[in-house]
DNA sequence: CCAATAACTAAATGAACGTTTAGTTATTTT
DNA sequence: AAAATAACTAAACGTTCATTTAGTTATTGG
């Protein structure tokens, strides 16, 4: 055979995925991923082929980063309280530390909401799809039955998770809790 | 003398107002520029300095196009009301042409959010500002007295403005009248 | 009407970008 | 140990970007 890879894709991709998350993909230059993910340009592009690969392994990354607090989500049992605590877990995530902002699947599908790319846009809808149907299940699961009601109410919550996870960005986690304790005040 | 300008600055800035817009700032080459304001670029250089300029001065035209929704809002006596008002004004902007999405400063927020402005953040901090001390005010005339309350209440809303309008660029004119109608639910 | 001059056009500049390629180093098998 | 080959390094590629510059056109005052 030949020489071994002297880095493991799992790794250097979580590297790539914070720097993405941080800058965005546009203002995320391949010179900037090659000091932050500590490899060659060449190893790169062999391993994700290019940048838009690259991006996308980060997003893959991403959504097994918030995996567990998805199914953390999905298994809860009581109702708009569970809605409320994934509020909290989805703003926890980029609270942790100070450089991630936001969530990076809100956060690209702003970037990308003017330039059609099929394989984000499909990502980031059924991305959304998911969400409004666990929040039907959820709202179902507090008693709520008027289908019409329901649909309306699981508009609202995935534009204010949207919403919130835009401003999330620039407010403080005050402002932050504050507006997750009215979202949910008549609920 | 020499000859006359062929253009009206004040025509072409609206004009570059509107791709800055659509398409954001880095997103904008000055080629396109030169196509949409119908002028070449050594007429923009000269006019507008370089494209960083330029865009201060669309930013600059764009708060005079919403400056009358804002002095409606000043001197509107309703409370809640007017800042409910205020909310659809603000969508309506957008809304009424197909490319033109969102709030041009929220964009321009989030977009420069990770690159330290000086000049485009303090035209963002002041902006929200005002909007916080204009809602503070209507509180008031709605019969909030409870300084805390109020503070909360104002943060929300702040919140729930810029959440809007980031969201607003991809959600339906459905989803955003739900949207205000549950956020102004019980105030 | 002509010299002066401001506004125009188009091409050039240099830097930064994503991507590729030529050449070197290290590891494995025969 | 030598041949084979995959992973490495660094430089170059072509393109696009914002910006500048050199040269042309049109308008004005004297």
């Amino acid at each position: 055979m030949a020489r071994k890879k002297q880095y493991i894709e799992e790794d250097v991709i979580v590297k790539a995925m914070h720097l993405f998350w941080r800058k965005g993909y546009e203002n995320t230059s391949m010179q900037m991923l090659e000091k932050e993910m500590g490899i060659n340009k060449f190893s790169i592009y062999s391993s994700f082929g290019n940048k838009h690969g690259l991006f996308l392994e980060s997003l893959k990354c991403y959504k097994s980063k918030v995996a567990s607090m998805f199914d953390k989500f999905q298994k809860a049992t009581k109702g708009v309280d569970d809605i409320k605590q994934f509020f909290y877990d989805s703003v926890a995530i980029s609270s942790q530390d100070d450089f991630e902002k936001g969530c990076l699947l809100t956060n690209t599908y702003n970037e990308f909401s003017e330039t059609d790319d099929p394989l984000i846009n499909d990502l980031m809808v059924s991305f959304m799809e998911n969400l409004k149907k666990l929040f039907v299940e959820k709202l179902k699961l507090s008693g709520y039955s008027d289908e019409e009601e329901i649909t309306k109410l699981a508009n609202f919550l995935v534009l204010a998770k949207h919403g919130l996870a835009a401003a999330s960005r620039v407010n403080s986690e005050k402002e932050i809790e504050d507006y997750i304790e009215m979202t949910f005040k008549n609920l």
